[in-house]
DNA sequence: AGTGGGATCTGT
DNA sequence: CAGATCCCACTA
């Protein structure tokens, strides 16, 4: 039987980014733009950031930029950095608490397959998957649900069963490009994906 | 008002 | 491993 795709509700996202981290790999980022075009992508790799984190932009204060961070769950948070790249999060948690899930890695879906080797890294990386889905911070602060530019859905009772025969397992470790909290093992994606950031 | 560093990516 | 390239938080 099929279930009906619909946007996760945003009670899910009210839980501590690393709770909500690991259960977005698996479901399905959707981009739709404004003439009504859909891309859809599996993620398939994250990083969590919360208080008491060093590495988190929210670690300090709440500034015009980390605004976002500290918005109720189910809200997004696009930065802007190296001159060149937008990275975006999911924020999580209650309003007044700052963190946020930064999503590194989709795996696009294609129509018609095959998807190839370089489909795979079109979206392998969180500056390259805001780069292919036209995700800047016009996107920032945006409620994530249906019929807006960005929302999320649940894993598909396929994942959920293949994760159960352990066909798929997730792999926990530590961070990318960090400074500071470099040993916080909140970093999670999917064993053997070919869309992981740094393979 | 000036400045340094940043949750990146690409090519050498 | 250097370079591209811009925003913003911090210092003064």
């Amino acid at each position: 039987m099929k279930t009906k795709n619909t946007a996760i509700e945003q009670s899910w996202f009210v839980r501590p980014s690393t709770a909500v981290a690991p259960d977005l790999i698996g479901c399905t980022l959707v981009r739709q733009f404004s003439d009504g075009e859909i891309k859809r992508g599996t993620i398939v790799e994250v990083e969590a950031y919360g208080p008491e984190d060093p590495a988190c932009h929210a670690y300090r204060k709440q500034t015009p930029r980390n605004a976002a961070m500290f918005m109720a769950g189910g809200y997004s948070y696009v930065y802007f950095i190296y001159g060149m790249y937008h990275c975006l999060n999911i924020v999580t948690d209650r309003a007044g608490v700052g963190s946020a899930v930064l999503i590194r890695a989709l795996e696009m879906e294609n129509n018609p397959p095959p998807i190839t080797k370089a489909i795979q890294r079109l979206a392998a990386g969180p500056g390259k998957l805001c780069r292919h889905l036209n995700i800047d911070r016009t996107l920032n602060q945006i409620q994530l649900d249906l019929g807006q530019p960005l929302w999320i859905e649940p894993r598909s009772q396929q994942f959920k069963t293949a994760l159960e025969n352990q066909n798929k397992a997730l792999v926990q470790t530590t961070r990318i490009g960090l400074s500071q909290g470099i040993d916080l093992p909140w970093r999670w994606y999917l064993k053997g994906s070919g869309a992981i950031s740094k393979l």
